[in-house]
DNA sequence: CAGATGTAGTTGAATCTTCAATCTCATGGT
DNA sequence: ACCATGAGATTGAAGATTCAACTACATCTG
């Protein structure tokens, strides 16, 4: 017989600000983005994992965890920018199931131009309004809700 | 000559926690909702909005800004639940252009099954994890996300 | 090494989201 | 009253995401 354990007044109301927050943010970049490099928010994660690893490489594995993307998304979404010329697949000869993505130049290029504007925009909506200890709170917080999904 | 304000060390590392922990939540709760009413976590958003509403009842403008969903998006969504039956369009007397949406029986009814296991679900991902003053910090953080937008 | 099971990755269909275009009605200025 | 402009809402097409198969290879057990 268990109860619900329903939110009090205040948990809702930090619940609908977070809904808010975090939605407005996302769409707000996923616009600019759009509009800076015909490319998704979500796209720009993938370039930048690739950008970071040795070699502008990586398994295709790998990059799903690293970005959270499901294999099935990871796959679409490389296909969708290998067309576009900012990324290419080579073979694993370790492992023959296996695949690569390595970012080119050309997507490189792409990530370089519009990485300023893109940083611009989380620092002035997001890290400009926040103290520095909000800053560090607002880590801690997000740290918690990670390592708790980790079960 | 505007120099870019690169993000330092640590920021980078709180804006990674951020987008992991953001993402995490929403697709939990996603993909339960999903599973358990066949609905996506926005349309939860829309009817639990009706529900609260004076006779169920909102025009679509305002709804579309109590949610943040853009028109385009809100018409396609209540056309989707319109034919799930668990919202219905009426005319609005004093503007002609505008529409009212409904929440049903049926939908207040789909609502009310999905609800605990939401609650349940947001609470063991987030609020129990968190401290009470990390609660209220969080709440404060997204205030001010939300407030600086107001531009 | 044979067979079962598990892992890496892709594909297609269904659904959702965005954008731009469109339609209808309201409003303000002349 | 007329016209321009703007607001409320919908539509269709293009792209994104999910889910459930599915292929291909690897590993484990006996």
């Amino acid at each position: 017989m268990d109860e619900v354990r329903w939110l009090t007044g205040p948990e809702q109301e930090v619940w609908r600000r977070y809904l808010a927050a975090t939605r407005l943010l996302e769409t707000e970049i996923d616009r600019q983005l759009q509009r800076d490099a015909g490319l998704p928010a979500t796209y720009f994660e993938i370039l930048v994992a690739l950008s970071e690893a040795p070699d502008r490489t990586m398994r295709m594995s790998e990059l799903a965890e690293f970005a959270r993307f499901s294999r099935s998304r990871l796959s679409h979404a490389v296909a969708r920018m290998e067309s576009a010329g900012w990324v290419v697949r080579t073979e694993c000869p370790s492992d023959k199931r296996g695949a690569f993505a390595v970012l080119t130049e050309a997507g490189f290029a792409v990530l370089s131009g519009v990485a300023p504007g893109h940083v611009e925009l989380v620092r002035s909506m997001l890290f400009d309004v926040l103290t520095p200890e909000q800053v560090d709170q607002l880590g801690e917080i997000c740290s918690a809700i990670n390592e708790a999904a980790k079960n």
